[in-house]
DNA sequence: TCTGGGGTCCTAGGACCC
DNA sequence: TCTGGGGTCCTAGGACCC
């Protein structure tokens, strides 16, 4: 049975998030800010076209934003969370086989469909999805994964589309490969999109016909692999179940420029309970810590980072274990007399929790830390984040990041249920 | 004044082994 | 002339994604 996929991608995702509990904003310029309230990660429809783009610093457009209005939100991961759960369980029904792309995309299998009426099923969809959740989406139809994407693009800027395209009933392919350029193709990056264009290759149709030997000698088995995909060979399969993680990350730039060890001491072990909290929520336990950090690197005046791997002394997913290891670490690295901007702890070497190893004389301790550590987790589930935390994450947080134009958690928290007035 | 965060995969090269 | 050859494992760095 040849395979067919659907891409479903919502519009301007975190945009319209904000929109579906706040009428009063449509049809009006939406841009919501990454943490610290630095970059534009997302835009609607009517930001795009006063010119603001995607990943600029919100102070070089603030006159923009101040002479048209454009309403301004800081990122609200809550929110966008559990939209986005929505929008996977409302897709569910519609494929037996559904892969969670990113927090806006899934890809459908409709293989077996390939009797219906595609663009029609991807319409229901749509509908289905906008009644609800309140969230646009466009669907894309192809035979791969690759080519699904594109017509998802083609889906979004082509109104007359109804925000459904299916490349399998499209009658001129070429013409619609011609007008994707290569660098909007998935997969072609800044720097291969820079080397194809060196080599005359513009477009996704050139990018089809390219010779293999080449392709493979300039972007490896990857580039290959894209290709193939272009002429119609699925080489990405769906994948339902989603690998285990192989590592988890907690890194942020602070509120303020920091200098003293005892305040980087403080963001660290915040970190390091962030990310020690992932790694529970994942039934994980790591064996390698990393620790980062750096100065500000827009800023003239000295600059300095480094980066410190250790292994743990034994593979736990206890807070304190790590939050020692990542103390020690910071020692080791931290410099006096630069200004800090930003630092971060990754968790590496993950295995299953209930792998861990114990001897014989230890199972007692794991006991104990495996209780306390629940404890800790249903407290600050119940609770809110960091209402119960360890001493070394300190009490002031002068650092932390900050948001200053959040709109409440509207579907997760009982005291910010949107109210309805007659 | 003000510039995000969290991931994955692939490749090349070095160390090491037999 | 010609200085073994092949394999594994690990790491750093590059490229990409949302």
């Amino acid at each position: 049975m040849p395979p067919i996929f659907a891409l479903v991608d919502c519009n301007n995702f975190y945009a319209s998030c904000e929109r579906v509990f706040n009428p009063k904003l449509h049809g009006q310029p939406i841009v919501v800010l990454s943490n610290n309230d630095g970059c534009v990660v997302a835009r609607s429809n009517e930001a795009k076209a006063l010119g603001i783009g995607m990943g600029v610093p919100e102070f070089q457009i603030r006159p923009v934003l101040r002479a048209h209005q454009v309403q301004v939100f800081s990122s609200n991961y809550t929110l966008y969370g559990d939209m986005s759960q929505r929008v996977m369980e409302t897709l569910d029904p519609f494929s037996p086989e559904l892969e969670i792309y990113s927090i806006d995309e899934a890809f459908l299998s409709l293989s077996g469909f390939s009797s219906w009426n595609l663009t029609e099923h991807g319409q229901v969809i749509r509908a289905t999805v906008k009644r609800w959740t309140g969230l646009p989406v466009s669907v894309g139809i192809a035979e791969t994964k690759t080519l699904a994407k594109i017509a998802n693009r083609v889906a979004k800027r082509t109104p007359d589309t109804g925000g459904v395209f299916d490349l399998l009933a499209c009658s001129d392919r070429e013409a619609v490969l011609s007008r994707v350029a290569v660098e909007e193709v998935w997969g072609i990056g800044r720097n291969h999109a820079r080397v194809l264009n060196q080599h005359g290759i513009t477009t996704a149709l050139q990018l089809r016909e390219v010779d293999d030997q080449w392709i493979r000698k300039r972007m490896g088995v990857v580039g290959l692999r894209l290709v193939l995909e272009l002429r119609g060979i699925s080489c990405l399969d769906l994948e339902q179940c989603p690998a285990p993680k192989q590592s988890l990350t907690c890194s942020r730039a602070f509120g303020k420029l920091m200098s003293t060890l005892a305040e980087m001491e403080e963001a660290v072990s915040v970190y390091t309970s962030r990310v020690a909290e992932k790694l529970r929520r994942e039934r994980l336990a790591a064996t390698v810590l990393t620790v980062c950090l750096t100065t500000n690197e827009f800023k003239d005046g000295p600059q300095y980072s480094n980066t410190l791997t250790r292994t743990l002394p034994t593979v736990t997913d206890n807070t304190a274990d790590l939050i020692g290891s990542a103390i020690q670490s910071i020692q080791a690295i931290y410099r006096g007399g630069y200004h800090y901007k930003k630092a971060g702890v990754m968790l590496t070497g993950l295995v299953p929790a209930s792998q861990i190893q114990a001897d014989l004389f230890d199972e007692h301790n794991r006991r104990k830390s495996n209780r306390l550590m629940s404890a800790l987790d249903a407290v600050n589930d119940r609770w809110g984040a960091g209402t119960l935390h360890y001493a070394s994450s300190g009490f002031t947080r002068s650092w932390k990041t900050q948001f200053h134009h959040r709109s409440p958690a509207y579907t997760t928290d009982w005291n910010s249920l949107p109210i309805v007035t007659a």
